[in-house]
DNA sequence: CCCGCGATTGACTCGTCAGTCAATCGTCCC
DNA sequence: GGGACGATTGACTGACGAGTCAATCGCGGG
């Protein structure tokens, strides 16, 4: 028929969004599954037709962001046109972006999962580690171009780094960091210019 | 009598740190209240006898690590022999020795509440908030004095500097960054030479 | 030696949910 | 138009675990 109302794939998605909105709103722990099948104005039971538990509904929604994001890390680690430091930057301008365009979404990955290492990061530790060894790899280029000082661990760095995005994030999820418009831009500039700059006034 | 087995003091201290024990284990959501028990070699009622619920054992030992934590950055602060660099140095070392000695109270204090800011850390905002303007305000001093640069808001800076001990010891709790007794020392000297002197090589 | 009271015990209650399942629906194909 | 099969429903079950409470213990004072 050429009107299906909504196909499996729509429905699953559909699940997928209320179910961000759910976790973002009242946390994994603290939501029911009737909580998420109500969000989706759908019954309980079918929830469980397009996944198996909660917690792969949690899962499908992390891998699916975060793999995203890995590929477009290694994506800008290829190019040749760019310093460590562009890198860095669009690295950084991307997430910011991630969390810009689609705040609840970014607030379960960081929150729910990369955040709670103890319960899911647990099973998702191989995934985060995957993007700190791709920026690792893109501080080491830049110390073996001269570009960046060689004092401290590549894989320290890219702790730091990725570190002062998860920091920001969470500052803006939990109102501790002025929000706005500008504040996204203006936060891209410092994270790169903290990590890459440092607090330190040059020697003049 | 002269004698007394276990004071009323000693028993609560007994459940306090068996209560680190198991979150470290097992994680607040996935321990039982039966397991603190058991760890602390006493009866499951006596848990509520001393504490009100399973909650305000979790807030009790956040609060007491979370206020030795903020009592020291006060002093450092207070102390006029020092540059705004040695401040976060002194900070810095702190913190990392804090959890060189008990890393299981640590693990707790950061992973339980401090990155779990969704469900328990929400209650203690305030109290992780005060950390971060005392951080913020050593770091201000720093740039009126013209020892940092003043490109970046002191808030940031002092979200990036605690993020990156707060990266460095889940680092270690969850096996991303080599442990061992060097590793300390190594880590303090990465954490303030990163924020401070940053990566970028000083144009020769 | 006995009494009183706080410390201690652990079986029990009670609510909560994750996950199951048998029944119904609706669409598509023959 | 009928039947087959996947989509959808929501009542139900079973487990689990936080918190309660009445009973017991044992020290310290009288």
């Amino acid at each position: 028929m050429a009107t299906v109302r909504t196909s499996a794939a729509e429905r699953r998605r559909q699940i997928l969004d209320a179910a961000v909105r759910v976790f973002a709103r009242q946390g994994f722990h603290t939501c029911r599954v009737s909580d998420i099948a109500d969000e989706a104005g759908v019954a309980y039971g079918l929830v469980y037709h397009y996944f198996r538990s909660k917690e792969e509904v949690l899962d499908t929604i992390f891998l699916e962001r975060w793999n995203v994001m890995v590929s477009v890390i290694e994506e800008v680690d290829r190019r040749a046109d760019l310093t460590a430091r562009q890198k860095l930057e669009a690295i950084t301008s991307f997430i910011v972006d991630s969390y810009r365009h689609d705040p609840d979404l970014m607030k379960v990955v960081i929150v729910e999962v990369t955040r709670a290492a103890n319960t899911f990061g647990r099973t998702h530790l191989d995934a985060i580690n995957r993007a700190y060894d791709r920026i690792a790899a893109i501080i080491e280029q830049g110390m073996a171009a001269g570009e960046f000082r060689q004092t401290i661990t590549a894989q320290f760095a890219s702790m730091a780094f990725y570190g002062a995005i998860e920091q920001a994030l969470t500052g803006w999820i939990f109102g501790m960091l002025p929000a706005g418009e500008d504040a996204f831009d203006d936060v891209k500039r410092y994270i790169v210019d903290t990590i890459c700059g440092g607090l330190d006034r040059p020697p003049a």
